[in-house]
DNA sequence: TTCATTTCTTGAAGTACTTCAAGTTTTTTA
DNA sequence: TAAAAAACTTGAAGTACTTCAAGAAATGAA
């Protein structure tokens, strides 16, 4: 069955007629790996929901560096939400780490399609709730640990995804530098 | 009128029928200043809704040290949503900064509103998004800014704010030490 | 299979902060 | 209105990182 359905399942029971108006509303995207689905300066239009992939939402700060705020992965939803809300340009980009498959959804489609089914409401406000809460916890992380606890953490709870994804995108993820990563590894810190 | 039905209404229109029913599920509660809404360790059963006051959710670091990850104040919704949707233990402290009026509702009877007045599922889930919005635009702040232009920029957006707080808390909030806000203050930096 | 590109590593030098300890000022309480 | 408690300031010393520059290793493309 569909990945979106089965999530949505996770949080709601719907029927297979629902399951397919909700379809209907979405686009199946393709990105090859560094496409951007966002530029920073546009309009965030478009919602994503990932079947396939790794994305990573980041900021270029003052010296030109990208900075990753979050990555995203099979399951997840992403855009940039206050701009997707109030229609105001981005200050960040959203780039495919990995070749990705996304359903997407643009803004009117989605309003549309809340008002066809209003219990997707409920949903959506779920996901982002958990969302929030990722991003409380991912605060709480910066402000309590070292550089060094940081990528140790990181790497007990998602060794996979450490392999996935090159080193300097989870560096700057971590808020430290590729150079600073390179020395924890080696145990010269 | 009450500010939680005006809040509302913000966001999408009710009947005064509506207003009281939504009403009915709340209820009004008083902290003294430095008083606890929600203590580490506890599983975050209620949310609350700013009338009046200032509030903040911090987490104490190894050391010991409160670091602060929001402020909430009037006409913010404040709770850990991790713990209160799962139900787990919260990491957090969440304390009143100044003697405050909240309306609080208690996770049984929000999804009972929730069930009498569905519409608020889209109330509840544009204000997490904007929550959500705005813990990504501090991210980023954390990440592009040094101590102190984020020390200046909190100034000149929130002059008013700042008056109302105690020093050592805008530090954390703004993930440095008292210590070096006094001298960014005084210009000694 | 080779060349080009991207990613990772290393050491040396620098810096934006933190920590500590003590004193001063402001606010709260009785 | 005095005493206690909380908040703020200051300078000196320390440290967890960053930056730079150059080379090595891995990956991707033709």
């Amino acid at each position: 069955m569909n990945e979106l359905i089965q999530h949505i399942q996770k949080f709601l029971p719907i029927t297979s007629d629902e399951a397919e108006i909700i379809l209907s509303y979405f686009q199946p995207e393709n990105f090859k790996k560094k496409e951007l689905l966002l530029q920073e300066g546009q309009i965030s239009d478009k919602q994503y929901f990932i079947i396939k992939g790794i994305v990573r939402f980041y900021i270029n700060n003052t010296k030109g560096v990208e900075q990753t705020m979050q990555f995203g992965i099979e399951n997840w939803w992403i855009t940039d939400y206050l701009s997707f809300q109030y229609q105001t340009p981005t200050h960040f980009t959203i780039q495919a780490v990995e070749n990705i498959e996304v359903l997407s959804i643009d803004r009117k489609s989605f309003e549309a399609l809340l008002e066809e089914v209003p219990k997707l409401e409920r949903y959506f406000r779920l996901v982002i709730q958990k969302s929030f809460g990722a991003s409380q916890i991912r605060i709480s992380y910066l402000f309590t640990m070292s550089a060094e606890e940081r990528f140790h953490h990181m790497n007990r709870m998602f060794p996979e995804f450490i392999q996935r994804v090159p080193q300097y995108m989870i560096a700057s993820y971590l808020d430290f530098s590729p150079e600073f990563m390179s020395k924890i590894r080696a145990g010269k810190v």
